[in-house]
DNA sequence: ATAGATTGAATAGCATGCTATTCAATGAAC
DNA sequence: GTTCATTGAATAGCATGCTATTCAATCTAT
């Protein structure tokens, strides 16, 4: 039986974290000289999209703690890609807005983020690149509503 | 064109990303009772494979930096997985060997990261898990080998 | 044998992610 | 209009990943 063996290699989990790992790498490897890192590309994505967001918003669309997006908009507020504004209407609120720098960067590293995900799908048909990302959307769709709704358990049966 | 927009939900780096956290978090969630953390229960797995292997060794087979080893065996070896022993033919080396506690964890660890495969792929057809995980194999081997051959550049073309 | 290169490992410093806690501002209820 | 709950954000502390540096042990070539 296979209740002794457990190949990585074939383990979804195992092989998500290594492309994951090696998509960042090769996105950071080519938006280094932008003096940009991943996780900052990410929140510059939204910022591009619409412009002086806040925390909670920026939380909500990326889905990553609010304590790790405060820590990323520090980062980037230090290395002068946003400005951190009061709102004016909730007193709570401070809105990250683009700075000249982040605006400029919008070409360049969009442009990188398209080279580094042809590379990786470059060995897949075409066909296979639309069924990958459906997976990939479908796989993180079912983690994500298991998440939300509720840990159930080890993985035996439990009562709660 | 689509020069301008970059639409995150199709990229295949952000769906990576997405995906190797949800799957860490439901194993992580799922071992946390045994006391283990994700990247520790990758080590456990090559050394339930095979005992006593260097950092070396270990690095190798899992793909991650010797400096990251180096301290996901320090973790363990404070929380009681391996100890490390000096090797006797090589004075450099120091052999990662299980404790009882990491062998007694073998069963319950390996049911636990079926698990989580299983729910993630519930929504896929069996037919759809095999190709999913071929193509996420076909991508991380693709993105390896640009890694391990040089880095072109910033996505433009440059002289070297 | 020894000089120099290589190899195994540790350490420093940082980015990103997490949980848990705390604080201040806001909103709701009485 | 105070009290209480909620909400937005910051902070502490930790795990995992990275690069760069350092050190000691080993191996190679002379």
């Amino acid at each position: 039986m296979s209740t002794e063996i457990f190949d990585k290699d074939d383990s979804a989990g195992f092989l998500a974290n290594q492309m994951a790992r090696l998509f960042a790498a090769g996105l950071a490897r080519r938006i280094r000289p932008l003096d940009l890192a991943p996780a900052q590309f990410m929140v510059l994505l939204e910022l591009w999209r619409q412009d002086a967001l806040s925390q909670a918003e920026l939380v909500a669309r990326l889905d990553v703690e609010q304590a790790t997006m405060a820590n990323t908009l520090a980062r980037m507020e230090r290395d002068g890609l946003i400005q951190r504004l009061p709102s004016k209407t909730d007193g709570r609120v401070r809105l990250a807005c683009l700075t000249d720098r982040a605006r400029a960067l919008r070409r360049p590293a969009t442009a990188a983020a398209r080279a580094q995900n042809a590379e990786a799908l470059a060995g897949l048909t075409p066909q296979e690149r639309g069924a990958f990302l459906r997976m990939m959307k479908a796989v993180a769709d079912t983690m994500r509503t298991a998440r939300d709704a509720g840990p159930p358990a080890t993985g035996g049966a439990r009562d709660e």
